[in-house]
DNA sequence: ACTACATTTCCATTAATATCGAATTATTTA
DNA sequence: TAAATAATTCGATATTAATGGAAATGTAGT
C-alpha cells in the first residue's frame, strides 16, 4: 500500500457515520450486515448511508452481497489490515525504550 | 478517545499532503521539522503547507515550537498512538487464528 | 530603525463533500 | 402481473475544504 492509497482510505474513515459504519460492520464479522440493519441502528436516511457505504466501498474497505432482497455490507479486513500496516511501518516511531 | 474524535484526526490525515506531513515529521523523531524544510522537501507552496500544518494542529498530531526566526513542526506520538488504539480496538477483528 | 528572513493570515476562487426527498431499479411473493 | 420490500440513483442545495498569491506578523542581525 502507498502513500495515496492510504490517504484515501483514511479519508474515507475520516467521517463519524463511516466510521461508525464500518466498526458496525466489524462487530459483525465475515457474513456481514443488510443495509436495512445498519440504516435502522444508526438512524441514517437511505439515500445518505448508501452514498457512504458507497464511499467505504470506492476504497475496498467494504464489499456488499446480495441475499434476495437484502444487500449485505461485509468489512474487507485485508484492506483495513494494509492500511493500519502502512501506518505503523511509516508513521510510528519504534524507539528502542 | 471518542469515535469522534478518531474521525476528526484520521479526516486530516486522509490528504496525502497532510499524511506524508505527518510521516516525514515523525522520521525526525521528537526534535522536529522547520516548516522551509517540510517546504522544500514536499515542494508545497508556503500558505497551503501553512493550512495543512494548522490542520493537522487541529487535531492535535501536530504541535510547533519556536527557536528564534524557525518553527519547529513537532509530531504528536501521544495523539497519533491514540488513533491507532482506537482502531485497533474498534475496527479490528481478533481472531483467534 | 532598517533589511532580511521565516512563516502565517487574509482574501478570493474553485472544487469537492454531505445531505436527503423523490423517483427508480431489483427482487420476491401473492 | 401487481403489490410490497430493499436499496440505489437522481437532482438540487448547502456546507466545507483546498489552493496559492499578496499582505501582514514576528524575529534576528546590522
Amino acid at each position: 500500500m502507498d502513500l495515496d492509497t492510504c490517504a484515501k482510505a483514511l479519508k474515507e474513515l475520516g467521517h463519524p457515520s463511516r466510521l461508525g459504519i464500518y466498526k458496525r460492520l466489524v462487530r459483525s464479522g465475515h457474513q456481514g450486515v443488510p443495509v436495512g440493519v445498519l440504516q435502522k441502528e444508526l438512524d441514517i436516511p437511505g439515500s445518505t448511508l448508501s452514498h457512504h457505504i458507497s464511499a467505504l466501498m470506492s476504497v475496498g474497505l467494504v464489499k456488499q452481497k446480495r441475499d434476495g432482497r437484502t444487500l449485505y455490507c461485509i468489512p474487507q479486513f485485508d484492506t483495513f489490515n494494509e492500511v493500519m500496516g502502512f501506518l505503523s511501518d511509516e508513521c510510528c516511531v519504534d524507539e528502542l525504550t
